[in-house]
DNA sequence: GTCTATAATAAGATAGAC
DNA sequence: GTCTATCTTATTATAGAC
């Protein structure tokens, strides 16, 4: 059957991607070799680069098969009713990965590797660019209903919230008392009096 | 004259590791080879390895030869008058870095290298536990001077304040449109409202 | 699709002359 | 201290059989 095939093959790619997503995050990129993708996948190296064209493929693919709802939930975020509300729902969503063990050094990882490789760099910011559409959208949106500081400027500002939910990512990769899980109130605190504030 | 020979020695130590620093800030450590710093400093191989012992301690000298009098500034902080004006001062002075070109990525480099490299981790550590300890001396003086939130414990305020002066090294070394001088004052309000902010 | 074998090259580091 | 020459090893990727 010729049904079966695709399937199989997106399977046995899946099952490359994620061993390589742990070496990827535990030793990097340039540190972690084909050989050892080969072995942790239980497979011959001729056959890994039957299912990636190059080491950098494997690594792309880590990044952009993750087909997650996060897009739909975006846009739905964008709609909800009340901003402000929908606003802490977005931090919670870009926040959520961080508290899974891989994430913050895959995360870190994929920010080096961006500005030295185009490709990593063009997956990246598409993504974070719309996420800072949202944020802004949402931040527009409080502003006008009296929610937030109308003072802020809501493109610096959704660029800033982003870079405060990646802190949450660099704080569990580089220190391993950083509890992500136990730190998310900590960064919606911050958030809620930054935006929130009286304006001065 | 013996007392000439050391002179010259460090000072060609310096020029390598400054070298080195441009390449490694640009190319990360694994993607930039003993050769090319061999290049860029002018010099061959073989000498190269008679001032460092191997790559790794090119890349460690990179960070361990910078002696400014940022130990001594943080004492004179912690010492100071006005524990609110001197924490702001801290954080100017460790944010100081981040508007040089070379140092974000640097920085980077170094936080993904520490979780690699237990010699890198140890330098990376000893420093952030430095500045930490002095953050966490002003949150409490500024708390008992009724000067901040009594509430936030200081500690793990301590560490949230210097994982969000990163944040101004992570933005510069990834958004290339974030220039980390404009958005200093950006930090401090985020900063000063999450400390100075009533308990609720 | 999967393997074995290996080509092609690159990189870190050293030896030893000057 | 500095160089040239080179050793050794590791690594990505390919060729071609099964």
């Amino acid at each position: 059957m010729r049904t079966v095939d695709p399937a199989k093959h997106k399977a046995r790619r899946q099952h490359i991607v994620r061993v390589a997503a742990e070496l990827f995050a535990t030793k990097g990129f340039e540190r972690t070799t084909t050989a050892e993708i080969c072995r942790a996948a239980g497979m011959s190296s001729g056959n890994l680069f039957h299912y990636f064209a190059n080491k950098r493929a494997v690594f792309l693919a880590v990044f952009e098969d993750e087909d997650s709802d996060k897009t739909e939930r975006l846009a739905a975020a964008e709609a909800a009713e009340d901003p402000w509300a929908a606003l802490l729902e977005v931090v919670d969503l870009l926040a959520a990965p961080a508290l899974e063990p891989l994430a913050p050094h895959l995360v870190m990882e994929a920010m080096v590797q961006a500005y030295r490789d185009p490709e990593v760099e063009e997956a990246l910011s598409r993504d974070n660019a719309a996420e800072q559409r949202t944020v802004a959208v949402l931040l527009r949106r409080a502003a006008a209903a009296g929610r937030i500081d109308p003072d802020l400027d809501p493109d610096a500002t959704a660029s800033w919230v982003t870079t405060l939910i990646a802190s949450l990512y660099t704080g569990a990769a580089t220190d391993p008392a950083f509890k992500a899980a136990e730190q998310l109130p900590t960064l919606r605190l911050i958030l809620t009096r930054y935006l929130r504030a009286e304006p001065r």
